[in-house]
Parts: structure tokens; sequence; C-alpha cells
RNA sequence: GGGCCCGUAGCUCAACGGUCAGAGCAGAGCGCUCAUAACGCUUUGGUUGCAGGUUCGAAUCCUGCCGGGCCUACCA
């Protein structure tokens, strides 16, 4: 059995996500998740709350909580949101673990022992007022290029010029105003990742069918300047992971914990070990999905994220993976997406703009906005939400051509054939023609999802349910029951092995709706159809059904007119 | 400043350097009446941002320009 390891990059645990930040790697990491359980793979599919760093720090002192507390509030709301968008994870985890705590620190362990690791002695910036070491950008100041009075210490804004939090003129700090700042000499720890560029650059060369978005990236930060530079992996912040070597104290560290980026993505492998945890499995059933020497050498390892992520993911991430001298899974295919924009301009998780993922679910079910992100998921270039493209993609293709198709068959079915799904004769040709088409379309589905082209395999998916309305229309049992009613019960068994076909191809993008057509059939299942020219049929006659409800209500102009007001606020 | 991406029909997007540049939506006409005023068929619509170049052949490759966007390492 094909194995394939799929995470999605770790949601920032400061707030609720929006809609941009769900379609840039947990919505679609989870249909190619669903996809390949469907078609017989052994999936583990991963992801987890993104927990330190001084963000998280300054989030819970707005809200008036302890950081740890804080952090635990928002991992169960991001958790519950996940599940109702039906984020199908094998495990949703916490960088804050005791599980990514150890294998971090082991990590940092590893590293050390093989000479990647520089301590290195910096000047930083204080705030006494704050009690703590302020990152650039939370420096503010007048910039002395421009004399932009709110110019931040890593850039200006005004000019762009890139700043030292030293150049600005009248610094304060941007979290408390306090102009009491002073320079301090404080420790790091390096990851010499420039002596790992050769290797990282041997590895990226390797990976010919990456999107250009994601090699081109990685080659930009090798190559630019002096190349790709040591990277500090510490802080001095009280909410982290405490910087340990192994499992010994790291003399000089005490009191400092690894930057947020160094932990990160390491919760990929130790959220795979809470899930055996949480289960109560051995250390190996985690174990042979991540170490290629305890049984992972036949998994196939897909990252899903944001092009912003795709520097961590292809240089930093694998710099520690192969600096650690261990056999740890490397990334085999990295799927990153450009931005979705919210009626032109971005959203924006500081200004309340745009579309939020709890507001997202009290408007709408899930399956509505998982099928207009994902049939719109920024592949190619940015994409952009408005409400009225939302209203035109929900309408067409769920209402009218997916459920209304349900609808029309059900109820033209009970009408004339009763409560079971009806016998009938051999197909004609009508059927071995729709047949044909159905098979051509389930081998070009399947096509763009095994390619993660997730626009392509949307419009395959629309394709095959156009499909049923093409042969419904062509063979009119309407009309036949008139004269020839045994040919209207093949049309109908017919159209309700379509229906039981929908079901199983569209659970990857609507979940609900695929079991909602399950139940009306009376299926408990809906196996993935594994040869396509055998796809129809399989239905047995006397299959009691019922008339579903409606699977997908139309959102109505004055309901859009609503929602474009609602939220034109908060643009 | 440096790097990268994008620019194709009214809109959203497709098109290994090679048949008349294609879909969906929107528009127009016809058909159907089982169905969520739904469905099906036909159809209108493009000097592929601009200007050059390479080539037997360019939306595709090269150069320059115009417009939009992203990244640039301490926001994650």
């Amino acid at each position: 059995m094909p194995r394939t390891l799929i995470t999605s990059a770790l949601p920032y645990i400061n707030g609720i996500k929006h809609l941009g930040n769900l379609v840039g790697s947990q919505l679609p990491a989870d249909v190619y998740a669903r996809y390949l359980r469907a078609r017989g793979h052994e999936v583990m599919f991963i992801c987890a709350t993104d927990e330190h760093g001084t963000p998280a720090e300054l989030a819970a002192a707005k809200a008036g909580e302890p950081v740890a507390d804080y952090c635990a509030r928002m991992w169960g709301e991001q958790k519950a949101l996940a599940e109702g968008f039906r984020l199908s994870f094998d495990h949703f985890g916490r960088s804050s673990s005791p599980e990514n705590r150890r294998l971090t620190q082991h990590f940092a362990g590893r590293l050390a022992d093989a000479g990647l690791i520089a301590e290195v002695m910096e000047r930083q910036v204080y705030s006494p007022a704050d009690g703590r070491f302020l990152p650039d950008r939370y420096i503010e100041g007048t910039c002395p290029n421009c004399g932009y009075p709110r110019a931040r210490g890593d850039q200006c804004e005004n000019c762009t010029k890139q700043l030292d939090p030293t150049d600005l003129i009248d610094p304060r700090s941007a979290i408390s105003g306090s102009t009491d700042l002073e320079v301090r000499e404080t420790k790091h720890l390096y990851l010499r990742q420039s002596a790992l560029r050769e290797e990282l650059r041997a590895w990226i060369d390797s990976k010919t069918d990456w999107p250009i978005l994601s090699t081109s990236i990685a080659h930009k930060w090798l190559d630019d300047g002096d190349g790709l530079q040591d990277r500090g992996i510490t802080r001095d912040l009280d909410w982290g992971v405490p910087v340990m070597r192994g499992t010994e104290p790291w003399p000089g560290m005490e009191g400092k914990v690894f930057y947020v980026w160094f932990d990160a993505p390491i919760e990929y492998i130790a959220a795979t070990a809470e899930w055996a945890h949480a289960n109560g499995l051995p250390e190996s059933a985690w174990r042979r999905w991540w170490r290629e020497d305890e049984g992972a050498a036949d998994v196939r390892y897909v990252e899903f994220m944001g092009k912003d992520n795709v520097p961590f993911h292809t240089l930093s991430f694998p710099a520690t993976i192969l600096g650690s001298g261990e056999r740890w899974k490397l990334v085999d295919y990295i799927k990153s997406f450009n931005y979705l924009n919210y009626d032109g301009g971005k959203f924006s998780t500081s200004q309340g703009r745009g579309v939020f993922m709890d507001q997202a679910l009290a408007i709408l079910p899930s399956d509505y906005w998982r099928w207009w992100l994902l049939s719109n998921v920024p592949e190619g270039g940015d994409a952009n939400f408005t409400w009225e493209s939302f209203q035109a993609g929900v309408n067409k293709d769920l209402a009218d051509v997916l459920g209304n198709f349900v609808s029309r068959v059900t109820k033209f079915a009970a009408a004339r054939f009763g409560a079971a799904v009806p016998d009938g004769g051999d197909w004609g040709p009508l059927e071995v023609e729709a047949a044909e088409n159905v098979a051509n379309g389930i081998v070009a589905y399947q096509t763009a999802m095994d390619a993660i082209q997730l626009r392509r395999a949307a419009q395959e998916l629309r394709q095959l349910w156009v499909t049923g309305n093409e042969y419904l229309q062509a063979a009119a049992p309407w009309t036949a029951i008139k004269t020839d009613p045994g040919r209207a019960a093949t049309i109908t068994r017919f159209a309700f092995d379509l229906i039981a076909l929908y079901a199983a191809l569209s659970e990857p993008f609507i979940p609900d709706a695929a079991a909602a057509m399950r139940h009306a059939l009376g299926l408990d299942a809906a196996p993935w159809p594994d040869d396509p020219a055998d796809a129809l049929g399989r239905l047995p006659a006397g299959q009691p059904f019922e008339v579903p409800p409606v699977l997908f209500a139309k959102l109505d102009d004055a309901r859009r007119a609503e929602l474009e007001a609602q939220f034109a606020g908060a643009a």
C-alpha cells in the first residue's frame, strides 16, 4: 500500500485565521489527503498550531491571560474551526507540546555535535519598561533617510530602506512606547546553514518536478549576496522551547528559548509523535513515518504552504534535518500557493479585513466555502474573493449542476417507481456513451489530483456532474415513462449509479454533501471506482433510497447584498 | 536597490515552440418540462499589455518598455 505523509503549514496561534490562511495550506492539503485515502493510500495528515514567539506573548498580554492559557484556549478554537471545515487531520498538535520540546532540543544537540552551531555574542535592544529584548520590528522611530516618524527597526515602510534599530532617531518601543531603551549584549546560537549550502543546493537541484515558485525562492536565498546566511535560532524570550543541548543544559544559554522558526517545522514530526501517544501507540508507530532507517523509506512526503513559508521549508528545515546526521525524512514535494485577496485588497488579521473562519461557518456550511476556495485556489497567481464570485460559483456549480441533478433524479424516481432503485433492462447507446464520458472524466480528474492541480481537478469534477445532466436530458425518462416504463427504469437506475459515483468522487472537495448523497441512497460507503471503465452499474436494483433535502441552497441577491454590506465595514 | 511571478474574451482562468487560442460565468437564440425559474443544445465575443528580435512557425523563447503583485532572512 502506498504511504503518503502530508503536512500543512502550521497556523499561528494569535487569533482566528481568515479564508486566505485556510486556502493557502490546510484546505488544499485536506483535499489531497482525502483523495489519497480514497485511492487506498495509507495517509498521515498532520497539522498543529505554531505557538511560540513574540506575537503570541503580545496577543496573550492583550487578552489579559498567561501565554500558556491563551495558547491552550486558541488551540481549542482553531481545532474546533478545523473540524467545522472538515479538515481531516490525523492529528492537530501544538508546537508547545512536550514531544516538540524534546525533539527540538534533540535536533539542537545533534547539530551542535556536528559542529553546525555557532555561539555568537550580539548586541540587541532591551526595553526595561517592557522587560524584554525587542525584535527589530517592535522598535519604532524616525527614519534617518526620509524622516518618516513611524519607521520600524527592520525597515522604513515609507521609503523601504533597510534599517538597523540603532539607525533610528528617537527610538521607542512599539509595544509600550517607552523611550528608555538600551543596548545589551546577549549570546545566541546560530545554525551554520552556510556550511550546508552545497548539500542543500544539490538537494534542491534534484527536485526538478517542483513548482518554479518553490525552487526559485530557494535559489534566491542560496545565491543572493554572499549566499546562504547562518541563522539565529535562539531568542531572549520566556515563551518557547528552553535551550538545551539534547538532554543536557547549555552553558551560557540559561533562560533563553529556541526561535519559533527553528521549532515550528520540527513540530511536524513531534505532532506525529503526539498522535501516537494520544492513541496509545508505541514510538515505532510514528517513527515509521519519519525515519528512513525505521520504516519510512517508502513514504512520500508532501508539504502544503503559502509562498511566504517556502524559504523555511526549502532551506532552514532541511538544513536542520541534513545537519542532524540522522535519517529523518526530507520533503519529496512542496506544493506552494499564492495569496487570496479580499475584494481587491489583502486579507488582514490585524485590521480584521476579510472573512474569518468562524464568520464563514456562521454564514454557510463548510462545503460551500470548500468548493469556492478550492475551485479558485491561488495556484497560478494571486486570487481574489468577492461575494459576487462566491455567489456565482456556489449557485451554478453546487446548486444548479450537482444539487439539482440529485434532486431531479430522486424526485422523478420517487414519483414513478416508489422508494427503491428500479430494476432496469440492458444499457442502450446513450448509457454506453455516458459511461465512456464518465470513464474519461474520471481519468482526467485523477490525473489532475495526482499532480495536485486542484483548480483543474475541480473543473474535471464539475464536468463529471454536467455529464449527468447531459445524459438525463438526452435519455429523457419523463418521456420514456409514457410509452416504455422498462426503458424509464433503466435510465433512472443509471442516474442513481451516477449519484453513487458522485458521492465517491466529490468527497475530497465537499465531504458533507457526499455523505448526504450516500445517505440518500442508503449506502454506508461509496468506494472509489478503481476501474474507471467499470465505474457505473454497481448500485443494486431494489436499493431503498430517500429524496434528500436540498443539497445546496442558493445564495440569493438580497442575501449577497446583505453580506457585502456586513463585511464592507471591515473593509 | 536586488530577485521572482503575473498581464490571454466583459469576468475568472486554460493552452509540451506547431491543426481555426480554448473552458466556465455573464450576454443572445432555441429546446425540454423530471428538477433548486433548474437542465440541454446552438451562438456572440480576443491585433494574447506595448515595441522590437530569434524561428519555416511565437500567447509560449530573447531584449526593452508599461501596468499589477510578492519576497528580500528579527512578523510568523
